[in-house]
RNA sequence: CGGGAUGUAGCGCAGUCUGGUUAGCGCGUUUGACUGGGGGUCAAAAGGUCGGAGGUUCGAAUCCUCUCAUCCCGACCA
């Protein structure tokens, strides 16, 4: 590609609103453009790097034995009514009508879409397993879109669903996906990518893993612990806590007038918040009250919380129902409360403390020297608590250190959540009818690419590995008026492209500050820089990228050495 | 959905508080010259519904009302 005809511009200044690396160099380089928020076009550079993503993974999935399909992204409503998502998935999901007045929907994803292919490709055993994938669009209406590619409304997703007549066999196939996601992450060049468990959520089913490449911008935390023995994501982390108890002191009602919040309370009466008890009231998706309990210190772990009530969704209860259940808002305690109306659900840190602060039930006052077993006999304790950075590791009871990361992938054994409503089944050996055992595996693509460049860069731009480079040995020809160097560097273009090497030359005869400034925004592995300087020596310079000084080689040994080096550095970054 | 901010040339910004001729600057773009190793110098040029609508006024980028868009923090999130 001769640089004088690349479109995508490349810009000198940082975009007004990018925040993060990713975003500001796929800008300022020419690889995206944003049109609307959250939405994108991908210019030419752009489309190379994804395209060699795309690769990647169709090369893995190929191996897995799945096979390519391309299902639209426009879908009836009617096919989500049969598996409930229609009125289950909240605004994010895009609907619309046709001009019949039909309801329609932009997919999110597309279980409903391929469940509908394989109910009527698939009808015996001796079809399973099978899997299915595309790449394909995805449309999420996100309430806030951010940080450039990371978080984005429209995108481009890798999905596989496999189907299977047995657990056995999802769980085999489930394992073999997990690494082949490990192998597509490693080789697209994510060094610091971690597959950790995470909570299924809306997805149902028990077992999903996500995939998160480590980045100070992404939006997800995980906790990590120093020998990396254990690893999980803030919905699901665990902690080893360890809590003293001492003596229980007689309970003892004190005013607090108008202190409500932990920290209020705390202060008012001159004890820490791990001294006292929280309370926090939601209210489920069927409207039942719920009363968590916790430690002032802790916060409540929603997906803890929602996972042991075996509820999809949960919301701050609002003062009316509190109050409707016998509880006095900003006062409130277990104690007393009719569990008819409100479901109580206390946490171990609790039941591990001694003399805790607690609410009255009544404005302005609160309990001194509450104990669990003695004032709330016969509670049950589970762990609701949100892993707070530091917390002790529960495989090792070290420190657990909270890293941020993008989700780049995200896979889950769906069992017959969507097989079974939507009518999805086999005939086993005996003629018997099953639903199908279901698995599925998302990749996102745009985001692996930002992600790269979030690990892979330095001030001037990105730094790609040679597997999505959008191009592998970029070409300056430093002023190419002077004798010779615009027929080398011609030559040097022409010869590496007929030798199959992607190459971008920059024929503009720019400045050598314009030219080396917009090479290291593509970002190429390996650059050629020919000038008068060493062309009176016959000689040009080859440079890594990220490289200060470049090395001297013989113009008639250019070629070689550039194929040697492309061949035998699986990635010229190291 | 709550809180905050911003919309002026392709990009980054000034001008708005305190209304007053043809709306500026830097970068980029075009033309020419001198240059030539991390965005050089000089000369010339093109490029604007000042986000939109309504209003106040002799006069609005500037004041008022409404509206749209984008970003940030939070809520939310297959």
């Amino acid at each position: 590609m001769r640089m004088s005809h690349l479109v995508g511009r490349t810009m000198r200044e940082d975009p007004r609103d990018a925040t993060c690396p990713s975003h500001r160099f796929l800008i300022r380089g020419g690889y995206a453009r944003q049109v609307s928020a959250g939405i994108f076009s991908l210019l030419p550079l752009g489309k190379r790097v994804v395209a060699k993503i795309e690769a990647i993974v169709r090369q893995e999935m190929d191996a897995l034995g799945a096979q390519e399909v391309l299902m639209p992204v426009v879908l009836p409503a009617e096919l989500w009514e049969e598996s409930g998502r229609y009125q289950n998935v909240g605004p994010e999901l895009l609907r619309f009508r046709d001009r019949n007045d039909k309801n329609m929907l932009l997919a999110m994803t597309h279980e409903e879409a391929v469940v509908h292919l394989a109910r009527t490709e698939i009808n015996s055993y001796k079809q399973l397993p099978a899997t299915l994938y595309q790449i394909q669009t995805k449309y999420r209406d996100e309430a806030r879109p951010r940080a450039g590619l990371i978080r984005v409304r429209e995108f481009t997703m890798k999905d596989a669903y496999s189907f299977h007549a047995s657990w056995e066999c999802l769980d085999e196939f489930y394992e073999k996906a997990r690494e082949a996601y490990i192998r597509i992450f490693e080789r697209v060049g994510l060094d610091n990518c971690l597959c950790i468990e995470s909570d299924p959520g809306m997805m149902g089913g028990d077992v999903a893993h996500e995939f998160i490449a480590v980045a100070d911008c992404g939006e997800d935390v995980v906790f990590v612990s120093p020998d990396a023995s254990y690893k999980a994501n803030r919905e699901v982390a665990m902690a080893a806590w360890k809590y003293e108890k001492s003596d229980p002191l007689p309970l003892e009602k004190v005013p607090t007038p108008g202190k409500q919040s932990i920290e209020e309370v705390a202060g008012f009466l001159g004890v820490g918040p791990e001294n006292t008890g929280k309370a926090v009231f939601y209210t489920d998706s069927d409207g039942n009250l719920v009363f968590a309990m916790i430690r002032g210190d802790f916060d409540v772990n929603e997906s803890k919380l929602r996972k042991i009530l075996g509820v999809a969704e949960l919301a701050y209860a609002d003062d009316e129902a509190i109050k409707a259940a016998g509880a006095e808002p900003g006062f409130a305690s277990p104690m007393g409360l009719d569990p008819e109306k409100v479901k109580i659900v206390v946490d171990n840190s609790i039941a591990g403390s001694s003399n805790l602060v607690v609410g009255a039930n009544e404005k302005d006052f609160h309990y001194k020297n509450f104990n669990l077993d003695r004032d709330l006999p016969d509670v049950e304790t589970v762990d609701i608590a949100l892993v707070r950075d530091g917390d002790p590791c529960p495989l090792t009871g070290a420190p657990l250190k909270a890293l941020r990361g993008i989700e780049v992938g995200n896979i889950f054994k769906l069992g017959v959540k969507y097989s079974e409503p939507m009518n999805c089944r086999f005939l086993d050996s005996n003629g018997k009818s099953h639903p199908m055992i279901m698995g599925c595996y998302g990749l996102g693509v745009g985001r692996a690419m930002a992600a790269v460049v979030e690990q892979s860069h330095d001030e001037w731009g990105p730094i790609w590995p040679l597997s999505i480079a959008p191009f592998h040995v970029h070409i300056c020809a430093l002023d190419p008026a002077k004798t010779g160097v615009r027929e080398t560097a011609d030559q040097v273009y022409e010869a590496l492209t007929a030798e199959g090497v992607e190459t971008i030359y920059d024929d503009r005869g720019a400045k050598a500050g314009a030219m080396f400034s917009d090479a290291d925004l593509v970002g190429a592995p390996l650059r050629i820089i020919i000038s008068p300087k060493t062309l009176a020596d016959g000689e040009v310079e080859l440079k890594k990228r990220g490289e200060k000084e470049g090395e001297r080689i013989p113009l008639d040994a250019l070629i070689y050495v550039v194929k040697t080096r492309l061949n035998g550095a699986s990635d010229p970054r190291k």
